[in-house]
DNA sequence: ATGAAAGCGCTAACAT
DNA sequence: ATGTTAGCGCTTTCAT
């Protein structure tokens, strides 16, 4: 029995010859360890798992992706759940540590289950718990970004589409554009605000109903990029041009924002450095017991099209 | 010990005074069942695991969305993991059942692991084994219509953009565009094939070179739509109209393929219908231990605009 | 260098 | 209605 288990962890001294017998039978038989014995013993699987409200969606792929290779290297694996209608994955734990990025999971659960050997990292909200990190873009520095980037290209009618208010991102980037008007002197109650939630379907009726209410808005801030191309969308097909009548900026800079026409300016949250940071961060936390810290992620204008300048940028082929 | 097994499993005759006080105990202690233990006991998890090349790219959330859908209801959860460096968590066997969506993962690895009670549903080849389902799309009968439309709107030179070699869904592709130029009376060894592999970048230097070497080249099947996108983007930076000079179709039905400017023409492989398939299947299996099956999805063509009859149809805003 | 035995946290058959 | 107990498949300490 203890032998076998050596030679298949590769420790103790094991003669050539019993190694070679047990490999040999272990072929023969079929034998596959099971993981839930192993764990069961060593309190450790060498998995990390991942909570989201969904696989779909741009962005939650890339992110897997780089939790994945950020994780690998350092001899976890990375276990993606869905986490809507139960969360009994997250609570019986079958891996070492927990990175959270959803909204449906609450304090609550999390306050039960973070401990200092089951980690957690959340990356949507900020939490105040000794075994949780938090590793945030900054929504608010994002946010204020973009407004100031409407009101910098000459844009005086500025619209907002705003997301799931629940969410902590949403406040954040609400806060963010608020300050940014309050420096140009410009009362936000005059600010039209349309309420919508995080997907391109929403963007479009956001933008039909702006462009129905509120006449001479020339510039559009969506929270986030699928809000925005569906603006966009919405837009054009009112037979605006964009940026030329109204300019349209989103957040998070998702791929398919590149490749639409016009492109589609944006808050980069570099998916890559975010999940780096989420993963180094759990396996510090797991390997050395160190304790929850607040990460913050920067966040960059990136300008194209959507909201060039009409005078020395592109323009766009309406 | 017992009555709280049976309390926390509401199961046995259990008097409403101690189910009360076992809840508080166990609420007081911040009690958490082991998800390990547990399936050591009872040799089930609940959970269906998911085996992909990794997270990225615009088909895998999709698919997992779908697959998630249909076998949630049926009592199971699906956690999803990349493998490409390492099978462990396959082998480890952490799940009821498998679904394997990756090349990466050999013949060989599969029949030692599929068992009766460890059910495999593949998703991208065909195997033949005892305990191993296959729910593949119709590749060939696809590529045959790809092939056949770009023929039917008068391209006469057409060349072919094929992705990874070793892929199975490659070698079908193939297959059926080889018997729609058959069909039509156009020798094979005359058909410009250029080699690549599945992604976007690529689909830009096969085109590239397409249009260096065959300078009358009027339509081009890519094996994939991100090859396909990348395609058409090298034909439009090298001043061709597409589809007036040049017209393209690609294979999958990625969303961003109906954003782009021209849209994308493809043959869709519906993922809804994929998903749930494969889930189900595989259910029935853990379920019931049926034996494996063959299913296949059929496949449709989609026509926008990168293949739109320039006389009848959309043309290009070139 | 190898074998014996305890125990990880749970479930379920059995006894009370 | 509740308690006792064996054992799931592994690792690891200890004895040989």
């Amino acid at each position: 029995m203890a032998t076998v288990s050596y030679v298949l962890n590769d420790k103790g001294n094991i003669s050539e010859e019993t190694r070679k017998r047990v490999l040999d039978v272990a072929e023969r038989l079929g034998y596959r360890p099971s993981g839930a014995a192993r764990s069961l013993k060593t309190r450790k699987t060498g998995n990390i798992g991942v909570y989201l409200p969904g696989f779909a969606g741009p962005v939650f792929g890339e992110i897997l992706q780089a939790l994945h290779d950020a994780v690998f290297p350092l001899g976890f694996e990375i276990i993606a759940c869905s986490t809507q209608q139960s969360d009994r994955l997250l609570v019986e734990r079958h891996v070492d540590g927990a990175i959270i990025l959803n909204s449906f999971i609450t304090d609550d659960t999390i306050e039960q289950i973070q401990s200092a050997d089951y980690p957690v990292v959340v990356m949507e909200r900020i939490v105040k718990m000794p075994h949780v990190s938090c590793v945030v873009a900054d929504n608010c520095k994002g946010s204020y970004m973009a407004v100031k980037h409407l009101l910098d290209i000459g844009r005086k009618n500025i619209a907002l589409i705003v997301g799931n208010p629940e969410s902590h991102e949403n406040s954040q980037r609400l806060e963010g554009a608020k300050k940014a008007f309050q420096e140009a002197g410009i009362d936000i109650s005059t600010v039209p605000i349309v309420h919508g939630a995080f997907s391109e379907e929403i963007g479009v009726y956001a933008m039909t109903s702006i462009l129905q209410s509120y006449k001479d808005v020339d510039g559009v801030f969506c929270f986030n990029d699928e809000m925005a191309i569906g603006a966009i969308k919405a837009a054009m097909r009112a037979g605006k041009s964009v940026p030329g009548d109204i300019a349209v900026i989103g957040f998070d800079d998702i791929y398919i924002g590149s490749c639409i026409n016009p492109a589609l300016s944006t808050i980069r949250v570099d998916k890559w450095s975010w999940g780096h940071l989420a993963a180094t961060t759990l396996v510090d936390m797991i390997n050395n017991g160190s304790p929850g810290r607040l990460i913050t992620l920067p966040t960059k204008l990136i300008v194209r099209q959507s909201t060039a300048d009409p005078v020395f940028g592109y323009s766009n082929n309406k």
